[in-house]
DNA sequence: ATGAAGTCTCGTACGCTGTACGATTAATTT
DNA sequence: AAATTAATCGTACAGCGTACGAGACTTCAT
């Protein structure tokens, strides 16, 4: 409620429009900016993790007071929103690949989101609360061609493009939650050799110390992909 | 660093002793315990969201003061490990499938999962910092068993097991999140309807506004199911 | 009986958090 | 020159998790 309440219009308009220079402040500090908050944010969030992230830091770090923040973002929750959609930024690849193999684009598509993700391993634990920026909704715009591309039926086109989401968020999910917490990953393998009784196939397989995270996102996608080209259109299973 | 240190053990006595009339105060109310304090956790989570679950106000509902907690958990976290993993418990159904119909199984195992965690919406959110308590684990158990009775080759077990786990926690962790922000999900639609030609398709099928999530979830499980038991062992393809 | 050693409860206090509020300054408009 | 607006930031506050230590009650060795 206090001077600006448009969330952050008036923002946008100086982001569209030019560089700095062109800004109010043409004085020795580049002064704040939404932009520069975000980048710094995600900084902040890669170095310090999620619980690092305080307001009074990261103004530090923007050579700045705290509240001066507020007149930019509307709270914390928003510096959130804004730090994960900045890291979904989709950066095309550079054409090496056949333009024809769909197959290869589409996993592309959803191997460069987890990685995207995972470099920035906090951003896992933000996705349940929020969603849906404009970064987001280009991964599905994106997502969305490429199945229809594919040749997938217009009638499970939807279903389609959920399945790939809900895989590669729960692959994120799950790999960032692991990654974190090296030692629980040890203390329930632990539990499973005392338990061994109670756990017998999953104790027998060794589901929690096969490690080897990306070969398995990549399987496990080829069995979705099969599971969904078997339903696409006839016309265009390409040959 | 307190009287107890050695995490929760010696409650579990108490917990696999009997009932609470042996407990070491057979005074009036009930005194705390775990057991207790976890299920008045999932409680006060369940009306009050995850932020809304405050120390003192979790030993409000109990009777007693903040600091009396401390002596039964570590710290609040624990308090959110054990109210996760309390939700997760698996009550097996009441045998009115055909017990050879391992596809239904599967299903059944998978969609109550799913569930089981939508009946509590912050479980989802808590779902990318911790994992494996007993409950979770034993699903994985169940699941693994469901797989490997369903032919599934033993060298690609894990990735199928992992392939599910991802589905369901991504569908489940995507559902909760719009679940608890409708006007995102408008407000989303609204941009999308706004700036139409930069997302087209997505426009187009309107896949934001399609909210039949549980049978979405159930067409694409199917989709998953089909591309795994594609590799099965040839010998248990069933007829 | 007596005292020591647990087991468990809880009042107080501390450091830290997000942020409401209003003063302050600089830029722009009138 | 005066007023309006855009932006910064110091202070202050309520609320949080929890460290600390004092107590009450039980148990048990003497």
């Amino acid at each position: 409620m206090a001077g600006k309440r448009d969330d952050a219009a008036n923002k946008r308009q100086q982001a569209t429009g030019a560089h700095a220079k062109s800004a109010p402040k043409p004085r020795g500090e580049p002064s704040l900016s939404l932009e520069r908050i975000v980048s710094t944010a995600v900084d902040l969030l890669d170095t310090e993790g999620i619980e690092g992230l305080k307001m009074r830091q990261l103004a530090n770090r923007l050579g700045s007071g705290a509240m001066s923040l507020y007149w930019h973002v509307g709270n914390k929750e928003e510096v959130f929103d804004l730090a994960l959609d900045a890291v979904l930024e989709y950066r095309p690849p550079q054409d090496t690949a056949v333009p024809g193999d769909w197959r290869e684009e589409l996993v592309h598509l959803l191997e460069d989101w987890r990685a995207c993700m995972l470099r920035h391993p906090w951003s896992a634990s933000l996705l349940p609360r929020r969603a849906l920026g404009p970064n987001m909704l280009a991964r599905l715009e994106l997502l969305s061609r490429s199945l229809s591309g594919a040749g997938v039926a217009e009638t499970d086109l939807n279903v389609s493009i959920w399945s790939c989401w809900n895989y590669v968020i729960g692959a994120t999910v799950t790999r960032a939650s692991f990654e974190l917490s090296h030692e629980d990953m040890a203390a329930a393998q632990q539990r499973l050799a005392e338990l061994g009784e109670r756990y017998p196939t999953i104790g027998r397989t060794g589901l929690l110390m096969d490690s080897d995270w990306d070969g398995a996102f990549r399987k496990g996608l080829d069995f979705l992909i099969d599971g969904l080209s078997s339903k696409q259109t006839p016309a265009m299973t390409e040959g």
